[in-house]
DNA sequence: GCCAACGTTGGC
DNA sequence: GCCAACGTTGGC
């Protein structure tokens, strides 16, 4: 069973319209250097996953577009090069420490959804990224929210059936 | 531009 | 191993 995730990245520096002109529409999701990003990556980002393109660090910040995983975790090579920005002196090739995915765009947004779009969702509350403080590069999406998400951007109908069927236990 | 929250570093 | 200092993230 696929997951999902949602990754940020800052417009200026790399967006979803990049990522749609980029060569096979796919990037490398390199250069991540916090150690929880680090391990979803390596362990747990898997072909075939969902992917929320989130952009940050911006005056109305907005999920653009989705993407999939086309290429599960494997050692960021960029570690290793001391004239590029990403350089680690502690990594080697045989202990890479970092890790990085390939990511191949699927599709823009109907509707972009909004950072307030999201937090005027009631069922969205607990989505990681609205959270306070919360500077995680790579998050997990529940199923749940990826359709909420998706429905909010004009790309499904349906929202969740599982909180449809369990309201009555609320 | 401000500043809260977070992760990392390094002295002890 | 503690924790203060620092740099970065990122919403507002």
């Amino acid at each position: 069973m696929a997951n999902y995730w949602l990754m940020k990245s800052e417009p200026g520096c790399f967006s979803f319209d990049d990522l749609l002109q980029a060569p096979g529409q796919t990037t490398s999701w390199d250069g991540v250097r916090n150690y929880q990003a680090r391990n979803l990556m390596r362990d747990s980002v898997s072909i075939g996953d969902g992917v929320l393109f989130y952009h940050s660090n911006i005056s109305d910040p907005v999920i653009a577009g989705t993407a999939r995983v086309v290429k599960g975790g494997y050692p960021d090579h960029t570690a290793l090069d001391p004239r590029g920005e990403h350089f680690d002196p502690k990594a080697t090739a045989q202990n890479p420490i970092w890790y990085m995915v390939d990511i191949q765009a699927v599709s823009a947004l109907a509707n972009p959804v909004t950072r307030s779009m999201l937090k005027n969702h009631p069922g969205l509350a607990d989505l990681d990224v609205l959270k306070k403080g919360n500077r995680l590069s790579v998050q997990p999406v529940s199923e749940c929210h990826w359709r909420m998400i998706l429905s909010l951007g004009g790309m499904i109908a349906d929202e969740c059936p599982v909180r449809r069927n369990n309201r009555k236990s609320h």
